[in-house]
DNA sequence: AAATTAGGCAACCGCGAATTC
DNA sequence: CGAATTCGCGGTTGCCTAATT
């Protein structure tokens, strides 16, 4: 294995940085930039290859690194900006003021796939379906890449809202109950959520572009029978839901009878929304539990939401009012909302155009049991 | 107290893309 | 245009330290 052109002429260091390096390169840079890395080490009087100082400069001595313990708010973004764009760190790091993608990914590698992984049904992963698209598991596994969060959900059409997945809210709750993430003092719970997300939590939407992940306990609407027996076209998966619905915990079939989503292989004729990031700090903020299997944990922010939003025949919700366009102007909405936040992502929405399919009840079948 | 194991993280490696010659 | 060089990225390694045996 040959070492970088720029290493071969020299006998070069290698291995950690000294003080003294550190401070030759940082002299060096911060007078005259970088300029060709490959002539940075000779310049700057170091026995190391420019590669070698390039990324010490980009990881660990550029000045506007935040470094640090990472906080629930940024474990909780990386977990959806991974179930977004995958292992791309560089990207997800563009998202995060003052962090790289080395840290992003040590972090990712060293905690938060650990704490995904508790947080992971692993059964239920194993029967990961398609349901939106009745894909059989084989044809469905097609969309899972073990690169990308296996808890997200992004349907192809429902694109146009940003919700926080189960396993990132479950995460972000984890990281909120560790006692080794201090809350920042001017940034607690409540002025983050006021700060960053001013607007009113968003309702269940009712309409045909409502996110569909029959995991997601919080907000079981099911269609009534008489809806559903308009809808027996197989391909016609997702009905355009009347405003006429019932609420109930359980799926069910076109046949009006209870299924398991784990199980169920045929059309699912019911959609359960997800909630957005803010309702998901806003429950946070309650004290809800954000993935509990009981409806009546959950009903006071059911009824919470309802008052704020009442679910009345006929209503409907507009997306424009509280929305951005997709989930990554979401995030980026997010992101720039926060404090020091520079980032800009422009390109980050053609990452969306590769539409990931993914599945992960994250729940106990038997919590589905009729 | 010593040895072993596990976790976190800085740094390295190799590859592909972009740029320069 | 093609070769050489440089850059940037993701995967991996290996060191250091803390925890455990």
């Amino acid at each position: 294995m040959g070492h970088h052109s720029c290493c071969n002429k020299q006998k070069v260091k290698r291995g950690l940085w000294s003080p003294e390096e550190d401070e030759k390169l940082i002299n060096y840079v911060t007078t005259y930039g970088h300029g060709c890395w490959s002539s940075v080490p000779r310049l700057a009087g170091l026995q190391r290859c420019g590669k070698s100082c390039r990324l010490r400069w980009i990881n660990y001595l550029r000045p506007d690194l935040k470094r640090g313990t990472f906080s629930p708010q940024e474990a909780a973004l990386i977990v959806e900006l991974h179930s977004i764009l995958g292992n791309r760190w560089a990207q997800i790091a563009k998202h995060l003021p003052g962090r790289t993608d080395n840290e992003v990914k040590n972090f990712w590698n060293s905690s938060i796939k650990k704490r995904l992984a508790s947080l992971v049904d692993v059964p239920a992963l194993a029967s990961l379906v398609d349901v939106h698209n009745s894909k059989p598991p084989e044809e469905a596994a097609d969309f899972v890449s073990l690169n990308v969060n296996p808890n997200s959900f992004i349907l192809s059409d429902q694109r146009d809202q940003l919700y926080l997945s189960p396993s990132a809210s479950s995460l972000l709750q984890s990281f909120s109950q560790d006692t080794d993430f201090k809350p920042n003092p001017s940034n607690d719970n409540v002025d983050f959520i006021q700060h960053h997300f001013p607007f009113a939590p968003m309702p269940p939407t009712l309409s045909n572009t409502a996110s569909f992940d029959p995991s997601w306990p919080l907000m079981p609407f099911v269609a009534p029978k008489h809806v559903l027996d308009h809808h027996q076209d197989e391909k016609d998966h997702v009905p355009n839901l009347s405003n006429e619905v019932v609420q109930d915990d359980k799926l069910v079939n076109p046949t009006g009878a209870a299924v398991n989503p784990y199980e169920y292989g045929g059309p699912l004729m019911a959609t359960q929304t997800v909630p957005k990031l803010c309702e998901i700090l806003q429950g946070n903020l309650c004290n809800m539990p954000l993935t509990s299997v009981s409806l009546e944990n959950l009903d006071p922010l059911v009824s919470r939401l309802s008052s704020c939003f009442p679910i009345t025949s006929g209503s409907s919700y507009s997306h424009d009012m509280h929305v951005a366009p997709n989930r990554m102007e979401f995030v980026d909405t997010i992101l720039t909302s926060m404090p020091l936040s520079s980032s800009s992502s422009s390109s980050s929405l053609s990452a969306l155009s590769s539409g990931q399919y993914i599945t992960n009840p994250t729940l106990p079948s038997s919590c589905w049991d009729p």
